[in-house]
DNA sequence: ATCTTCTTGTGAAGCCTTTCACAAGCCGGA
DNA sequence: TCCGGCTTGTGAAAGGCTTCACAAGAAGAT
C-alpha cells in the first residue's frame, strides 16, 4: 500500500505520512509501497502495543460500569483486573466479571497485581485524592473521566476525557463557522 | 489576576495567555491584570457558550445511558432533548427525564426540535449510517464515542472519543518513558 | 507632579511541524 | 540488459506556534 493510500485513509497528506514513518526507520519500499502487514507488526512494538496492560478502575458508578462492558478493551491489549468504590454494597461484587474491592484495598491490590494503568471514574470531588492513592500504589497512567484538571507527579501521565469540554469544543466549532467563519 | 496566575492555573506560560487573549481583543489593563469576572463573560461569548445547545443522543446502551446520568451536562449548558435507539423494548421509555424514539422517527424529531449536537454511542457498525441519518436532519456537530473513524461532511465538526485510543497514547507515554526515553 | 512598581500587548526571534521536490531505488516488460 | 513507471526517504523551504523582550500605560506613594 502506498503512502498516498494510508494518507487517505487516515485523513492526512502523503507527505506527512512518510515523514512520520521516517522518524522509526525505513519500512517501505521504493516503487511498491508499504506492507500493510509488517508495518502492522513494526507499529505495534515501537507503541508499546504488542505488550498487554494491567488496568484498574476505580469508581464503579454509571460510567464506570459503562466502561467494562465496553468489550473493546481487552481486544486492544487492556485487561481490567480490578475495580474500587466507596459504595459498601457493591464491594465484593462482580461487574462484567470484575471484582470490586474497597478503597481501603487499593494500594494492596494495585501493587500485588501490577496495576500500571487507572481509569478514574469518580464523582470530580473524589478524583485528585484518587490520584494521590494511585502514585502511592506505583500507577504511571491515568485516564480519567471526572471533569477536573488533575495534578500529578512528573512521572504520571493523565488524560482527561470531558465530555462537557468535547462539546464545548464542537460548539465553538460550530459557532464560528455560523457568524461568517473570520479567521 | 495576572496572565501570570492564569497561566500557573491553567499549566501554561504567561506569554502563551496573553497571546492567546490578544487574537480576541485586549481585555487586560496595563498594570492591573484582567478582571476575571469580565473575562469570564467576554470569552463565553465568543466561545458561544452563552448558548443553550439542543443535544440528541443516538444509541441507549451502557455508555449512552451513563451519558444522561452525567448531570454536568445540563449546568454547562447542553440539553439532551432526545435519544434513539433500534431496541424496541427501549423505545418510548424515559432515560433520566430522556424520551427515547425509534430510529425511524429521527429525522422527523431532529428537525422538530431543533437539535444541533448529537451524541453517538452505538455499536461501531452502525456509527457510520447514524452519520448519514443525523446529517439529514441537519445536525452540524457530532460527538462519537463508537471507536471508529468517521466520514463526514465538510460542514459538519466530529470529534471522537475512544477509550482504548486514549489508553493506548497512555501506554505509548509510558513505554517510552520506560525504555530510556529517547529524545 | 514625578517616580517607582507592576503588567499588558505585541513585534521579533526561535523552534517545531508540515509541505515540497527530487535523487535513489524497485519492478515488470521488451 | 535497458527502459519507463512508480514510490520511498529526506534535505530544504514554508508555515505556524511559542517564547522573548520591551515600549506603553496604569496605579499608588511621596
Amino acid at each position: 500500500m502506498s503512502s498516498q493510500e494510508l494518507a487517505e485513509r487516515s485523513g492526512t497528506t502523503a507527505a506527512q505520512v512518510r515523514k512520520d514513518l521516517s522518524v522509526f526507520g525505513s519500512f517501505g519500499q521504493r516503487g511498491r509501497g508499504y506492507s500493510v502487514r509488517q508495518l502492522e507488526r513494526t507499529l505495534e512494538q515501537i507503541l508499546g502495543l504488542e505488550k498487554r496492560w494491567r488496568v484498574a478502575l476505580v469508581g464503579a458508578g454509571k460510567i464506570g460500569t459503562a466502561l467494562l462492558g465496553y468489550g473493546d478493551l481487552a481486544e486492544r491489549g487492556f485487561d481490567v483486573v480490578a475495580a474500587f468504590d466507596t459504595d459498601a454494597s457493591k464491594i465484593g461484587s462482580d461487574l462484567s466479571g470484575v471484582r470490586v474491592f474497597s478503597m481501603a484495598d487499593l494500594n494492596e491490590v494495585v501493587s500485588d497485581r501490577g496495576v500500571e494503568v487507572a481509569i478514574i471514574a469518580t464523582p470530580p470531588e473524589a478524583a485528585q485524592n484518587t490520584v494521590r492513592l494511585l502514585e502511592q500504589a506505583g500507577v504511571r497512567g491515568i485516564l480519567n473521566f471526572a471533569p477536573v484538571g488533575l495534578t500529578v507527579n512528573e512521572d504520571v501521565s493523565v488524560r482527561t476525557m470531558d465530555v462537557a469540554l468535547e462539546l464545548e469544543a464542537l460548539s465553538f466549532a460550530l459557532s464560528s463557522r455560523t457568524n461568517g467563519g473570520r479567521s
